[in-house]
DNA sequence: TGCCAGGCCGGGT
DNA sequence: ACCCGGCATGGC
């Protein structure tokens, strides 16, 4: 039995971003950067009351008015620059439309997103896999902890490398990833917490 | 109360 | 090619 089949044995799935659409996800995506979820969902229920939270509503609107939207997710002033960099591609790219934006080549795609400013690799994954249902590997602050801290990969790991050490041994498949993911995410919220230096007395090592 | 939360950019070495 | 400061709110 692999490490998935316990962890999901043990915790159940997780139901990650069953969103209210993908576009929805995708805005998300930009707006938990560093930040709490419980924040970006203030946020996001900020922009659904406006009416705010459609492809041609935020593309139509100034930074200057979305920033307040947002205020609830923190750094709000470069979100709202970071989404609507987000919203002007999608629009001048694939004329603000999800189905055709999704429709391109998985690794094209990420290349074009990750061209666009204020999307790194975690924002650009995190859209494709779980706006765009497309098997990108999600790597993220607690995947790095619990695998570094289990000495599944080094230290060092970068981004790329720790996509790869997932993407090269499991089945091209996002329902997979997507569980997976926020499984990992789980542990590392209930046991692998930051500042402790070892995993000692947690019960990860059972399932990892 | 300080630390943390589903990062990324830009400027300096 | 790394390293670091800045960005900001809300919950425990």
């Amino acid at each position: 039995m692999g490490y998935y089949d316990k962890l999901l044995k043990a915790f159940g799935p997780q139901h990650w971003w069953p969103g209210d659409g993908p576009f929805e996800v995708l805005v998300g995506a930009v707006l938990t950067q560093n930040t709490n979820w419980g924040n970006v969902e203030k946020a996001i229920n900020n922009l659904k009351a406006a009416g705010k939270l459609t492809p041609q509503a935020l593309h139509e609107i100034s930074p200057k008015e979305l920033a307040p939207l947002i205020r609830p997710a923190g750094y709000f002033n470069i979100k709202a620059k970071r989404l609507k960099s987000l919203i002007n591609w999608l629009f001048e790219r694939y004329h603000g439309n999800l189905d055709d934006m999704f429709s391109q080549n998985l690794g094209t795609l990420r290349e074009e997103l990750l061209s666009v400013k204020g999307i790194g690799p975690e924002t650009a994954d995190s859209i494709l896999l779980y706006a765009g249902n497309m098997p990108s590997f999600v790597v993220d602050a607690y995947t790095y902890r619990v695998l570094s801290r289990h000495h599944l990969i080094p230290e060092d790991s970068t981004y790329e490398e720790i996509k790869a050490f997932f993407e090269d041994n499991l089945p091209k498949d996002a329902a997979l990833y997507n569980e997976y993911h926020a499984l990992l995410v789980r542990v590392g919220k209930t046991y692998c917490k930051p500042r402790e230096p070892a995993c000692g007395a947690c019960p990860l090592g059972e399932f990892l």
